[in-house]
DNA sequence: TATTGTTATACTCTATAACTATA
DNA sequence: TATAGTTATAGAGTATAACAATA
């Protein structure tokens, strides 16, 4: 017998029929992500606005840290801070007190690219959004958190 | 003045604020997105899956349909279709009446391979959302198609 | 001439393994 | 000896531009 998501691989079959919902939502979640990542127009790729966005959230954070709030390997990370770093929107700095560890500050320069880059991304989105009823768009700002918390795991 | 979204980065906060809500979708679904593809666990990718299941679910496609359906460039999906052809789960067909079309149709053995890894995939997420509130279960399953439905504008 | 699909090429993201520097 | 970060290398996804075949 197959599981409940080989029968409902569509999110409106799974919302009718209330079996798979981890499909349906993994389908759903995969999709809308490469649609946004269609979106941005900048210089500045999704990954590397994410991390800049960590960074923003969090304050300065070790590479070892911001890779793992990133949820991507170490050698991954430095490439992306690399990258930043090149731009001018990151600067490394020494640990004050392990010689080992990386400091990663996020630059004024990279606080204002953020905002610009993240105004540009979400403008489709929003635009989108504003497409919907004032139920839908309640209803998904109540599972946007709940989507952080799947993530966080 | 900074958009409303320049002020709330996290899904949490925007959830208490009401405000960014483009901003704290994106973020979390682009999170998840990539945590999700972290838990594949097979032969296939994540990107192969998914035009897989648009296979299962719409029955045979054209190439070009196909990379419509999955939001890519026909180069990009002509690649995918490569490595699935090479790997037994998809037959390239002539197209009865275009000469130059090819329609794609999912194999037996691919749409064996497509349930066992669907259900790999979905084994975390599925785990997951057990952890959750019923009440945010049923937020999930109804915010699911929502997101299908903004992703497919 | 327009359309469909592929090939050529390049860039980004990601990972694992191996290496360096420090604790 | 263990840890933090980087470098080296490889594989996958995506895109644009150029090309072939067909309509």
């Amino acid at each position: 017998m197959a599981y409940a998501n080989d029968m409902a691989v569509d999110a409106p079959r799974a919302a009718r029929t209330g079996t798979g919902l981890a499909s349906a939502l993994a389908v759903a979640v995969n999709r809308l992500s490469r649609r946004l990542r269609q979106e941005r127009d900048s210089d500045l790729t999704a990954t590397q606005l994410s991390a800049l966005g960590t960074l923003r959230g969090h304050g300065p954070l070790t590479a070892g840290a911001l890779a793992m709030h990133e949820r991507v390997q170490p050698p991954s990370m430095t490439r992306t801070v690399n990258c930043l770093v090149e731009a001018g929107t990151v600067r490394r700095e020494p640990h004050p007190t392990d010689g080992r560890q990386v400091v990663l500050h996020l630059s004024e320069q990279g606080a204002a690219l953020l905002a610009a880059e993240r105004r540009r991304r979400d403008a489709w989105l929003a635009q989108r959004l504003r497409a919907l009823t004032p139920e839908q768009r309640d209803l998904l700002r109540r599972a946007a958190p709940v989507l952080e918390e799947l993530a966080r795991g």
